[in-house]
RNA sequence: GCGCUCGUAGCUCAGUGGAUAGAGCGCAGCCCUGCGGAGGCUGAGGCCGUGGGUUCGAGUCCCACCGAGCGCGCCA
């Protein structure tokens, strides 16, 4: 659909010109007309600050500028007043009729609400999360989750054709530890004395698993005392770990089209023929006995290794060889990483292989995000797997809600430091701003369920009735979604969401307290079930992004 | 030491180079004989880490410094 921003954008960049056709305006170079939302409302509902920047160029005032294109501005029947404003703004008020139409568009259009067109189709592919099959999803985890998986639903709605992925690292010398720990464990259940591997992983779950498996399988798997375990014990316990890993995905509602098996990538020659590529493109070479990537000369500061000199491929490779397949292999347009911070140091290499593979740089984006400290009773908790001193997920989950987890993971800018502090989020669950958005959700399903008794059909309702200063200022707030998801899409910064849910239930508060909607009036009672509804729409929409529900009753 | 990220209200955080810097929580008050008070309204609380620079205009861009997190492996 068409955003009333770009309408405006081209009315006023439209008028330059027609000023400078007129001779008012000297034949400069017209910067490009983008129009912001002013802070306060006497400054209206756009504005341009054009004449400021045309004012060197043009050595004119830029009042005098601002007047001469506000006069040229061709005002149809969405723009009520175009003001020239010092010390140089033009301000937009658009047309309060206008605005009242919009909720029989809102209306009509429904769920779809604020999908956009900008993506035209294009694959993409998400990948987020990613965690090794070593352990159950921590609270970190959450943040990648709810960043992908908000992402992926805003491109979804731009009209991107969105695959979300998750890479399974079975091929590892981590799943290798935590084989050999699984090994231990197992073996222990049969009463053997033997102590997990240095490095290894201590949490309770392994006992679980180990347990798991020899219910299945009794002894089966057990090898004569002082051997390594089977290859089974690895690809069984990675297997059940992926079950636990989907398990906790699921509670929080995050679903994956597909998961990528690392070792795929080794079965099926994908390896080979990414390391092949690179051979011939010259970005290969050998050296104290490795195979290594010369990414330094394109940007990276140092070479990395591709094989070590025991002949085992490093993540690395693994990794050129995955994006092998995500860009030649399967076609991905684009394709979105998100990585935890601790990884932002392979960025330029992964940046740099991309590149040598043939493929343009700018269609791989990573997206970094800052690592979460966990509180507790204001004492910092450490995240650590291997210390087997986590904090998962579920964990969360279960005491916040899946809804709550979501906003607040999403809540946040990528790239700010987080600390979140459990107790907190416990105790606010009741006074949290999840709970804000998703009541204004309520009390609307409870006015139109009251308002069924006695206007069954209110389709018929006139929304040129709204003319209230409240009803008007919902509407435009609702007006703002597609705009937020344009700007979503650009920045893939989807922490702008949860405000804008947040800003639309304050809208809608402050209507209801100033507006009645059903009295006895019934022609605007039935106009305000109209913008009621239309605004369960909005806010629906905006919680199902960031994928929340919206209860009918709390 | 070098690189990336961050530093905004008591706390957690927003703030596409624009006009008087915002929200939630917390704090002090006020508003229910009409649709859900998990609501609304008012107030207190800020040298936007420090110092320079660019610009008509800087919380936002550049440089330096201070502080915090992460990285700098033939780990992933």
């Amino acid at each position: 659909m068409a955003l009333i921003k770009d309408e405006i954008e081209g009315l006023i960049s439209a008028a330059a010109e027609a000023a400078q056709a007129a001779g008012d305006l000297p034949q400069v170079a017209i910067p490009d007309v983008l129009v912001e939302r002013p802070q306060r409302p006497e400054h209206g509902d756009y504005a341009s600050s054009v004449p400021l920047r045309l004012a060197r160029t043009a050595s004119m005032p830029p009042l005098e500028i601002a007047k001469l294109i506000a006069g040229h501005v061709e005002t149809g029947s969405t723009i009520e007043s175009v003001t020239a404003v010092p010390p140089g703004f033009i301000n937009i008020r658009l047309s309060p009729a206008w605005l009242a139409a919009q909720v029989d568009v809102i209306r009509e259009v429904g769920a779809k609400f604020g999908n956009l067109d900008i993506g035209a189709g294009k694959k993409v592919q998400v990948e987020f999360v990613s965690a090794n099959p070593v352990g159950p999803i921590h609270v970190g985890n959450g943040r990648g989750l709810a960043l992908g998986d908000t992402i992926a639903r805003v491109l979804d709605a731009a009209g991107f054709e969105v695959q979300r992925e998750y890479l399974v690292n079975d091929a590892g010398t981590q799943t290798e530890t935590f084989a050999k720990t699984l090994y231990a464990r197992y073996q222990q259940l049969f009463g053997r004395d033997v102590e997990i591997p240095e490095g290894g992983y201590p949490g309770e779950y392994m006992i679980d698993i180990a347990t798991e498996i020899k219910s299945e399988v009794g002894d089966s798997l057990l090898n004569p005392e002082g051997e390594d375990g089977p290859p089974e014990i690895h690809d069984l316990g990675v297997e059940k770990m992926m079950t636990i890993i989907k398990d906790d995905l699921a509670a929080i509602g995050v679903k994956y089209d597909n998961w990528f098996s690392e070792r795929s990538l080794h079965a099926d020659g994908t390896y080979e023929a990414t390391m092949k590529l690179l051979r011939e493109r010259g970005f290969v070479v050998e050296r104290e006995g490795a195979v290594w990537f010369t990414s330094s000369a394109l940007g990276d500061e140092k070479d990395n290794v591709l094989v070590r000199s025991t002949g085992q491929p490093t993540y690395f490779a693994s990794d050129i060889a995955y994006h092998y397949d995500k860009f030649i292999v399967r076609g991905f347009d684009r394709v979105i990483d998100i990585w935890g911070a601790d990884h932002q140091g392979h960025v330029p290499r992964m940046k740099a292989a991309v590149n040598a593979l043939g493929v343009d740089p700018e269609r791989l984006t990573i997206t970094i995000y800052q690592l979460v400290s966990l509180k507790r009773g204001g004492e910092v908790v450490k995240l650590s797997k291997r210390a087997g001193q986590i904090v998962t997920l579920r964990e969360l989950v279960d005491e916040v809600g899946p809804d709550a987890a979501r906003y607040n993971f999403v809540a946040r800018a990528a790239d700010s430091h987080m600390d979140f502090d459990i107790d907190l989020a416990k105790k606010q669950s009741a006074e949290n701003p999840v709970y804000y958005v998703q009541y204004a959700h309520a009390r609307i399903a409870g006015i139109l369920s009251q308002a069924g008794e006695r206007f069954a059909d209110y389709s018929g309702g006139d929304v040129a009735l709204l003319t209230h200063e409240a009803e008007l200022a919902l509407i435009k707030k609702m007006l703002r979604l597609p705009e937020l998801l344009e700007q979503v899409v650009d920045s893939l910064e989807p922490h702008q969401l949860p405000y804008y849910a947040t800003e639309l239930a304050t809208s809608f508060h402050d209507f209801y307290e100033r507006c009645r909607v059903l009295s006895d009036d019934e022609a605007l009672s039935k106009a305000r079930l109209k913008l009621v509804s239309a605004a369960k729409i909005v806010l629906t929409r905006v919680l199902d992004l960031m994928g929340m529900t919206a209860p009918e009753r709390m």
